[in-house]
DNA sequence: GCAACTTGCTAATCCGATTTAACAACGGAG
DNA sequence: CTCCGTTGTTAAATCGGATTAGCAAGTTGC
């Protein structure tokens, strides 16, 4: 049985002061006369004891929990957003701060009935997250409470975003193709995603895009073609083989996601095309597939340990969180998919 | 700004009762004798104040937070895993709960001080979650409290166990090759992992192993052979291009996971077999690429979201705690990979 | 008509800390 | 020998609820 446990009042109690002397004691106020001796006493009662705070009844009087609320639509959900969690859930350690995670599914309703529950809770601030990129509306609640965005944005809204710097990953998409001497035949398979299934979805394809044109065009380069798609293994896959069939004879992808260059990799193979002999593939997200395919994915990886990472990181910093984007670089992952360009 | 909260004495006031009264109608409570007129008073002052009782001062009084503390080595790191903490997340919210979520990397003194740091905030319950199955021992600050362990085993720890059916998931493997005609022919990859990266890791294999050769010889087959070796895609392709190479001709493969059953599709691949024409797979977890491997993977699949469910659901059911191992079906997510044996 | 209940409500206390205000004891200045 | 400032300590209030004990007023019993 979980025996009753030490309160201060037994540390106060076996070290021979008041509550009061203890409590400055313990939390090492240097604006309150304790002599020395009280000091120590109280420190070796407390460790004898084994005494713990407890942060609920501490919190009651100072407002502060130590505690983190995450907001997110489906965030656990994506198979490696996982990486968000953790890298928010290791600087909260490192801070000796807890997290609570909840998941809305997209539902307002829910949404702002998670952050009330949350408020109850007395959590010292919240984090909006997205699964994807994305234009959001916060939920009533949070107006005037200390806010981070994570991969998300509202403009208007007075808080810091943190998200992947995706024109930047568009850009270095193109150099990586430049450097390997690809100049033609460049071929973009899931473009700005403008007619996608999630109708906010469009600023990474977007920010991709502009990146990737923006470079080539400086490098006397340009794009084949752009094949707008859904970002699915199916729709690299018959997009792919829907390229190759119409007579176009490709030397370089740029997949939008590693799950559709897996679909390209089976329409390419299928057509008996080779990567990177015949054809160079770079995508983006690094996914678990990319480092597994073979050959392995060249991509632009999603810094999502990062973009947790620093959603903390901003969140319990000192003073007022101002309303700026952060733009989290996202490292090439250079693998096996690019080579020269095939002979004509 | 966010302007001072709502509390029960401006609800008291505004209804013109005493803070007592206020919390008796509010609570609902029955053996406490309050006047229609008065409860009703008091309701439509608390809902037109917007009132929300604050959680942290309950709980100092009662005991109890609403939350729940969840532990786990790196169980939001792998990438399907995340669905254990959905499952948790979505009974939890259904039961007014919240989750604290932390991860400890497998280190111990981590672990010990996440859960103290928890006890500190005075969850009511703890789940201690591993990301593979196995047995551990639970950090002794955990003895004496309400536990549940997911997704692993404590023997001579009083907790209660939700743990994947591995030995009917094996029995299941074996039905499906035993339905399609397979009596021979049928291989292991990945075994019982006999000689794993992580010594404690032997309860999957150990169980898929056991289910399968009962049924298959019950069934009246067996077991060409056994390859031990570890779980991964490299693995599984250099097993497999071995196996080849040294004249074998399997009808089926049993891949321990979907991982090993992707670097066996490379394998064959290359060799210049079809799947499920020359050769049939199945497999176990149904990961992201199960469904998207081409022909799509049959396997089984690990409950996750069900453990984190059932996690839960045991943790906040009435009544103390039973040691009860639940064991979670894997369900057969039948696909394209196994077709009728291949004639001579 | 008075004791014994019932009904409806509230004052006071508690939970475990933090924090404010005040109070002894002592030393030095005048 | 006072007066004042310093030093070390503590009583009491506070945070926002839950809970216990008790108190008026109205009802019933005989």
């Amino acid at each position: 049985m979980p025996e009753r446990r030490v309160t201060m009042a037994d540390v106060a109690r076996k070290a021979g002061v008041s509550p009061t002397t203890a409590s400055f004691a313990l939390s090492g106020r240097t604006d309150m006369r304790i002599s020395d001796a009280s000091r120590e006493r109280v420190l070796v009662a407390a460790r004898e004891l084994g005494y713990r705070p407890n942060v609920t009844a501490r919190s009651l009087r100072t407002k502060s929990t130590q505690t983190i609320g995450l907001v997110s639509d489906r965030i656990t959900t994506t198979p490696f957003a996982g990486d968000v969690i953790r890298g928010a859930l290791e600087a909260a350690r490192e801070r000796d701060h807890l997290l609570f995670i909840t998941e809305a599914g997209g539902d307002r309703e829910a949404e702002s009935s998670l952050v009330h529950a949350l408020l109850d809770r007395q959590v010292d601030a919240v984090i909006y997250a997205s699964m994807f990129t994305r234009y959001i509306t916060p939920p009533k609640e949070l107006y005037g409470r200390r806010v981070v965005l994570l991969n998300c944005l509202a403009p208007g809204f007075d808080a810091p975003s943190a998200v992947p710097d995706e024109i930047e990953a568009g850009r270095d998409a193109a150099r990586a193709l430049l450097a390997a001497g690809h100049t033609e035949g460049i071929w973009s398979i899931g473009g700005h995603q403008a007619v996608p299934a999630t109708p906010e979805g469009i600023i990474a394809g977007n920010e991709r895009m502009r990146g990737l044109e923006e470079v080539l065009r400086a490098g006397g380069a340009r794009l084949d073609g752009v094949v707008e798609c859904d970002w699915d293994t199916r729709d690299g896959h018959r997009e792919v083989t829907a390229l190759l069939a119409a007579g176009h004879r490709p030397r370089a992808l740029v997949c939008m996601t590693d799950r559709v260059s897996l679909g390209a990799y089976q329409a390419l193979g299928e057509a008996g095309l080779s990567v990177p002999g015949d054809v160079s593939v770079v995508s983006f997200d690094d996914q678990d597939i990319a480092s597994v395919l073979r050959p392995a994915l060249t991509t632009l990886k999603l810094p999502h340990y990062q973009l947790g990472r620093l959603a903390v990181e901003l969140i319990l910093g000192e003073g007022p969180l101002e309303a700026v984007v952060h733009r989290v670089p996202m490292p090439l992952q250079d693998r096996a998919s690019i080579g020269t360009p095939a002979e004509g």
